[in-house]
DNA sequence: CAGCAGGCTAAGCGCTCGCTCACCTTCAAC
DNA sequence: GTTGAAGGTGAGCGAGCGCTTAGCCTGCTG
């Protein structure tokens, strides 16, 4: 195995930051369980034997069970949120902007459907303090979509009745994504988000 | 208190179907607690607290915990399935049908948002067997959707490249309004059922 | 009034959970 | 070679879980 580590939905993983080595494949198998079960249903034994682990090698990494959960909600939120910013602050038009964000972001949610699943569905078992926290990126995500959506109204490509009614149409579209894709389906990430691309710009009154 | 009962969300419930009383009075409670913590995360104890009973009270009108979820979820989806049949088999062009589905869709996702978020959501938590039989029925509310679009293409109402992937796109948006929707944000039910059939009409490729 | 079936509860069983603790190994520093 | 920090284990604690059981009310039947 190289350095550049591979889940087992095919991902590249942005686990790299988190070290030590014992550290991140707690987490990737508490990533993998928690998308499969969920979080509740989800046991310690059960992610510390994922990493070859006894039950006990969970503690000296994390303190509890939640910090696990609230460390891969922050890093794969910031991902989701970087991705948005990405194409949201990139050269082109609104309309190009739109469909670069929404088919990036599809793809995320497809390719890396197992963290995605996780952060955007468990995030109502982090306790208050945790929750907000994550609220804070989320809410920045929205704003990044919804710049593009002003930009492109403002500019004339776009003709939209509630700007941010769509804002969070799109973004819903997009996340719910994590919820019905699969590999063993008809589709690949790509097509997917080539064609959330297309019905987003249809949305907004493009072509 | 009428015949007619309330839930916590305000939403006339469909339960009346549900006898004796207690076991109505713990259904509802199922749902409810369902909704807030998840079923994993929900005890058996919770529920039979919320409908003023003791905890063993439970299992003389159900077998398991996991029974209780799938009655939910099977009177759920027949509720979400009448719906569609009701808006796809009525009068009217396919144009006016597909408005139709999607907007009272969407009022019940949103209105009974507290049922629609169990029903949505918990399936992974039913048994092999129940999970089939309850994905049977969500197959159905697919091709009632896709018939609709079917006949629009087929009319020249509609321009879509993907039929099947828009049916998905379609049926996806708006299910993850249980996700997101709350009485306390800045919309009713019926507005975001009139904003997504529009949004919907405009991914249909009408204009 | 006696008999009894259905609805309900208090108590608690067996189990598994998140988490801890006493102890063991490895290995770099001196 | 000794030491001490870092990373790991096996055993197990207290708590709470889903679920059961023995027995108590209540109201209908004869």
């Amino acid at each position: 195995m190289s350095t550049a580590e591979e889940t087992a939905d095919g991902q590249t993983s942005a686990w790299g930051e988190v070290t030590p080595d014992a550290a991140r494949r707690l987490l990737v198998a508490a990533v993998e369980a928690f998308a499969e079960r969920g979080y509740h249903a989800t046991t310690t034994r059960d992610i510390a034997g994922r990493a070859g682990m006894s039950p006990a090698a969970l503690y000296i990494h994390y303190k509890t069970k939640e910090e696990l959960l609230h460390r891969i909600s922050r890093i794969g939120h910031a991902k989701a949120l970087e991705i948005l910013r990405v194409a949201a602050r990139g050269e082109g038009t609104a309309t190009e902007r739109l469909a670069d964000a929404v088919s990036s972001f599809v793809r995320w949610h497809a390719g890396g459907r197992t963290t995605a699943r996780v952060v955007q569905y468990e995030l109502d078992s982090l306790g208050p303090d945790a929750r907000a926290e994550i609220l804070a990126l989320r809410r920045q995500c929205d704003a990044e979509v919804r710049a593009i959506i002003e930009d492109g109204v403002a500019s004339g490509e776009f003709d939209v009745l509630d700007v941010k009614g769509t804002t969070l149409a799109v973004l819903s579209l997009c996340i719910d994504v994590a919820r019905w894709f699969s590999l063993d389906g008809p589709w690949t990430p790509d097509e997917v988000g080539a064609l959330y691309a297309d019905l987003v710009l249809r949305m907004v009154g493009v072509g």
